[in-house]
DNA sequence: CGCTGTGAAAGACTTCACAGCA
DNA sequence: TGCTGTGAAGTCTTTCACAGCG
């Protein structure tokens, strides 16, 4: 999940789900691998297994793009990935700004995986003197005090935002006021933005903290819950009636 | 999004949500800073702004670990943080291996937001034996050919796989094989596991080509659209045939 | 016959709105 | 009084299952 918090309701994308043009990058990216490979059609099937999804999933997500199959057959491998890619707005080029070259942004600047899908870095962006004129994937790195002029002369449109979490809101203002419009967060915090902003997160910690929930769960199946008594109790109530289901650490939940 | 669910009706997990378990992280995160600035209660109203969600949202899903609040006034913050960190599964210590040290790699393995949230970086690992003994966030880089004595001799149940596309099913394979169950995939792949294994994905151009179909929407918003009605697709049906390197599609370049 | 496309049913998630407790 | 906790309603998503076409 990762839309910000432009409160619209999110479903204005000319009838087309959220949950499906999620999906799309994915069904792209497989059958851009059967295509690589000559596989001139593929079956919901085959296409849904290469991708990871079922196969009602599949064809119910088709079928809000049109009807681009062939039945008895299955899909033209080459139509789809053209309907697909330009559902999804990739025919045509998206210059993006990463602004914060640490580690992270290096890795965005190196990830071939924006070239190949439309997307061009059209700079980088540090607020360290030191790294400006450093090229790092081929780019130089330009000072902060460069944004605002840069997002105007390249018509940038979308920002990536990887620096750390205390500089990314004034950043992402920044990026807004010179015209940025999208913005894909990796700094751990959430950022506001006017209405018709679009922002989506990704945080690192957040998937792993996922994992070890489920991972948590395998460990004391169906044993009594939760024993672990790790260490430092919570307590420290600062009012009156702090009242947990049981004092302070329970050894039993509520149903 | 982003979980790679081994089939399973998802209900598993004793009655909590997926959809509360993904916000968690951040609720927690939230929390945790009113907790450095010394906060001793919040209101669901407040919390919900600073975690980016509603409030409503946000006391159904406490709803479902158990009634932590204090009508009328709120959360205890510190009793809330550890509340959640106990659910996650953070009160204990989690070592996980960190394969393919790439920009990608070094940047996860210098990410703070592991160690402050129960994670160890128990080793990072990398095919290239020209890397192995480099320090990476003052971690030494060991070879691939150890993965699977270190996974077992630290007992790591988590793994991050930051390696490229072609090697990360080989990579989860061995991971798994060696005992680990829990996988963060950063390479742009489906990866298929046994069961009883999790894998989350993090795409980054996944995430772009999201923002790409919105950003395409507000582009031609009240001006005409597309128009590319329900039930009529653009053009060009495909009939047999179609194939070789690159063909003949784009013959319909909308916009 | 095989496979797509899709109504209809089931299920998951969100929002509403208010009872009830501190 | 003020805010939590939660049934109930509403919305979105997935799955089923089969009609219909090549």
């Amino acid at each position: 999940m990762a839309t910000g918090r432009t409160h619209r309701p999110a479903t204005r994308s000319r009838g087309i789900p959220e949950a499906t043009v999620a999906r799309l990058p994915l069904y792209l990216r497989a059958l851009t691998a059967l295509s690589e490979r000559s596989v001139p059609t593929v079956s919901s099937e085959e296409l849904a297994a290469a991708a990871g999804v079922n196969s009602a999933k599949l064809r119910k997500d088709f079928s809000y793009l049109g009807s681009y199959g062939t039945r008895g057959v299955g899909y033209d491998v080459e139509y789809l990935v053209y309907q697909i890619s330009r559902e999804l707005g990739l025919t045509q080029d998206w210059p993006v700004v990463i602004v914060g070259i640490g580690n992270l942004g290096a890795a965005l600047a190196n990830y071939g995986g924006f070239a190949s899908r439309g997307f061009r870095v059209a700079a980088l962006i540090d607020a360290d003197p030191a790294m400006a004129g450093t090229p790092v994937a081929g780019i130089p790195v330009q000072h902060a005090d460069e944004l605002e002029r840069i997002v105007s002369d390249n018509g940038v449109s979308i920002g990536v935002i990887s620096t750390p979490a205390g500089a990314a809101q004034q950043v992402c203002d920044r990026l807004v006021a010179a015209g940025v419009t999208s913005i894909l967060n990796f700094a751990p915090t959430v950022l506001s933005v006017p209405d018709g902003v679009d922002v989506r997160k990704v945080d690192l910690s957040i998937e792993l903290q996922i994992l070890a929930f489920h991972e948590q769960r395998k460990a004391g199946e169906d044993t009594s819950e939760n024993a672990p008594d790790p260490a430092a109790p919570p307590v420290r109530s600062a009012s009156a009636g702090r009242k947990g289901p049981d004092g302070d650490m329970p050894a039993v939940m509520p149903a």
